[in-house]
DNA sequence: CTGGTGCATGGTAACGGTACCATATTTATA
DNA sequence: TATAAATATGGTACCGTTACCATGCACCAG
């Protein structure tokens, strides 16, 4: 590989000349400039990020941690972001997490060795790692995770609002007995998804009743058992909310096993808005996460702060929308 | 940040011996390392991986390219991929290339600027990209593709098998007039998968019938309209072998619309075993690739050719499997 | 007693850039 | 015409490691 100082010797100036050239700063004549370029070209030389990173101990590098790459949420995620910072040339170095511990510590340990110059945390976020991140002065932005200690930047969806208009929408169409397949307790998304389905109920006037409420764990097989155990009750709900768009599907599978019909016997509606939903049998009604925009956001919010690390930490919340399909609309109405 | 300079002036040595103690390379005093260790631990040391490799021109880093990683395929690859990197000490940044040229181009600019060990191209490769990796020294591997020059590290499904399956298994069923929605003929896989078709056809004794054949891009879409074009036929087939998962999808829906039943008027099987071909209604029969297998080992020959890059390049080909489910098997038998 | 060998440690030149200072030379300004 | 300002270029310390060489000491064999 040509370094700096073979261009230098090719083109007959000196090093510094050259380096003025390549970022474009200080007084270079323009014959000079193109007698530089014409050597960059011939060696075909391209300046190495590492030696850079050695000086500025910027690395254009960004890390972004989710607990699987694999749930359908990240990957549209995962695009969105890898968009914008290619954009504004950085890289990203994706991290699996499983929200275990200790790959996470694992994880952070490279994080700075790499010095790495920001990290978007779409995983769940331990109190210490945020603040060794903090310590260590590295940027970083959380998405849908509550963070206790001083402002910190965040993105993310008002699942309070959005599980409001899910089960506004039962509510809306006629249902009164409205279950919920809620994620779980250590998720504060979990929690407030019920709590806008308590909101909704409370606010139409409906009582709540624990009975209708089951708990799962935000995967395909945890929705299939909540909605067994309901369809087994005496006075089994019409409607359903469940959750996530998985456990949605587990319940549409739990529902068939039961020789029921969706959305005749029991309506569903799901929240995130993954691709499938739509190419469900029946389509699934879901609240739609603004995913790609998240990441771009968080992105771009990321770089600001690496840019300019004394701005002020900001928290954006982005608002979800209900798309109504099949599974959540009576052909003859109500 | 600490440096290896406040681990030496704390611990009362000097640099050199640091080192030693950091890479267990030479002679150090078992004194001495423990008062070593402790300034480290005090300190909270990590060594600058940027410095590193500014010494020894590695990164311990990896490049994965990928046309888009929200293509089902690609999330269970890369995590494979990104497992068996990080076992061995590799991060491993994404790109997503779209299949445009300028793009990858792109890309392989940012990945010689930041000295990367190697480069996984899950996406399609152009001669010149892999001559300049050849030059450049940069190990890589391709998945799935077909490279014309010299020995290259390769993965790849024996597709041309997995289609042959496919289609036996429809002939198995009794099915004679059997219709195929290919990929495009730019693509390799979608090749492969045509000609394992045929094959089983000739096999079977069954004449090729070009009418039967309709050409998708590989898009849900395009296989419904695939799909629609082969339903207005005046004699359709009687069971289609869509060339993936996605299309086999959009050849549903168009078979709903058409007021038909799968299996019972038209069979489907698809082809790459993602997770929502279990899921669909019916549930789908089609070819499993051992998606996460192939990740793994990519990561694994190209982590081993970088350390050893005298070694000879091995190309492997793993074989698919047909998994059966409802889309293609009759309740009654035929 | 001399010299080789194993152990333990230190000093310092790279690696490939950038930043900063020094030194012309030309041009504009008083 | 003297002097400041703008333009153009070069020299080199430094970023944080590692690799390599040098040095010193203890021990043992000849």
């Amino acid at each position: 590989m040509a370094t700096i100082r073979d261009v230098a010797k090719l083109a007959d100036v000196s090093v510094s000349t050259v380096s003025r050239v390549l970022n474009q700063t200080g007084y270079v004549n323009e014959e000079t400039k193109k007698k530089v370029n014409r050597a960059i070209q011939q060696l075909n030389y391209k300046p190495s990020q590492i030696a850079r990173g050695m000086v500025s101990g910027k690395t254009n590098t960004l890390g972004l941690i989710v607990p699987d790459i694999r749930n359908l949420f990240f990957p549209e995620l995962a695009r969105a972001i890898e968009d914008f910072a290619q954009k504004m040339g950085y890289s990203v170095i994706i991290c699996n997490s499983d929200n275990d511990r200790a790959k996470e510590d694992a994880y952070f340990q490279l994080l700075q060795e790499k010095h790495i110059d920001g990290v978007i945390l779409a995983s769940e976020v331990s109190q210490s790692h945020i603040q060794t991140l903090q310590e260590r002065g590295i940027a970083f932005l959380v998405i849908d995770a509550i963070v206790h200690s001083p402002p910190v930047l965040s993105v993310h969806t008002d699942h309070i609002h959005g599980a409001y208009l899910a089960a506004a929408h039962l509510i809306d169409q006629g249902y009164r007995k409205i279950g919920h397949l809620r994620g779980p307790f250590t998720s504060s998304t979990a929690n407030d998804r019920f709590e806008g389905y308590c909101l909704a109920l409370r606010k139409a006037g409906i009582a709540y009743d624990s009975n209708l409420v089951q708990i799962g764990d935000y995967q395909i097989k945890s929705g299939h058992e909540a909605m067994a155990k309901l369809l087994v009750m005496r006075e089994p709900p019409e409607a359903v909310f469940a959750a996530n768009d998985l456990m949605a599907l587990g319940a549409m599978e739990a529902v068939a096993e039961h020789g029921l019909k969706i959305p005749d016997d029991v309506a569903i509606v799901g929240f995130d808005g993954l691709p499938f939903a739509a190419i469900a049998t029946p389509k699934l009604t879901t609240v739609q996460q603004p995913i790609y925009e998240i990441g771009t956001i968080a992105a771009q919010m990321l770089i600001e702060s690496i840019r300019e690390p004394q701005k002020e930490k900001l928290s954006v919340v982005l608002q979800p929308s209900l798309v109504i399909r099949d599974s959540s609309v009576r052909k003859g109405g109500k």
